[in-house]
DNA sequence: TTTATATTGGACTAATTTTATCCCATTTAT
DNA sequence: ATAAATGGGATAAAATTAGTCCAATATAAA
């Protein structure tokens, strides 16, 4: 029930990146120096986040990552679910899967709400205002 | 990102309990049988469901696994938390761990306030408002 | 007192997921 | 050319989750 070491890389990195000078690309080696991440390892996360549209990365000398859109548009969830996946406390929460109970599952209705809760929550702040509020 | 399996053995088991006449007790063979949980492992998470004080056990024929206490104190977070511990959506978020960059960590912060609006769904209802809603 | 029933508890295995590393290919600026 | 940087496949190591096996203990009933 917790997020991944993973996910966390993911953060950090675009933090780091939301807080370089806009429209600078920074090399994945730096952010991994920068932010103490296994650099081979965080090359794979970054590798998550192109495909979901949070960076573009360039490569060769002067190559590196930045953001894909503004800080102001990215939020908590879309990181969550750009490494792990649509986020789901369940199984039966999650796309694509049937469990004949569901109809009448109090567990699977009750998690859905739960569920609800927590993705309010992860996708109110964005990258921009972690940002600020670091400060 | 999810609840284990055996958590939810554990609520399907509690709600099995909680529909049972009260004070009767259930072997967990018939739980298994009826829940479709491999039996040994609900004996496994039957055990820490007892020092939790969610159910009382009782050995020998006709013995079997009863409520400790009524449908309406038990909360869905109190399962998990028998199971899966204290419930922390990062590492930084569990008892006794300590990040130095807490302080001043945004994702703490957000995930903490994530956090406490998944508590608090998760403790608004009971394995009796469950077995109700069921009907 | 024997027997059948049921939980207790420890050791062990298997499966899955998460984290990490290796290595080579490809792109790009100088 | 060369150095810098990402792309991507294969694999390994570690951790967590899920499940099994079995002997011991307690209890009720025959
Ligand atoms: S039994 Fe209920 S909670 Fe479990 S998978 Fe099916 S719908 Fe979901
Ligand atoms: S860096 Fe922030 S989110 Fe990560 S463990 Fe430390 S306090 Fe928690």
């Amino acid at each position: 029930m917790q997020i991944t070491r993973q996910t966390e890389y993911a953060v950090r990195t675009l933090l780091e990146l939301a807080a370089a000078p806009v429209g600078e690309t920074v090399s994945t080696r730096l952010i991994s120096e920068r932010q103490g991440i296994p650099d081979e390892f965080l090359k794979k996360t970054i590798q998550l986040l192109v495909p979901a549209h949070l960076v573009t990365t360039h490569r060769g000398t002067g190559g590196g990552v930045r953001l894909a859109k503004p800080a102001t548009d990215i939020t908590l969830l879309d990181i969550i679910t750009a490494i792990e996946g649509t986020l789901a406390l369940n199984v039966c929460l999650a796309p694509d899967y049937h469990c004949p109970n569901k109809p009448n599952c109090s567990l699977s209705r009750i998690l859905g709400k739960a569920q609800e809760a927590l993705l309010e929550e992860l996708q109110r702040e964005t990258l921009a205002d972690m940002i600020n509020s670091q400060k």
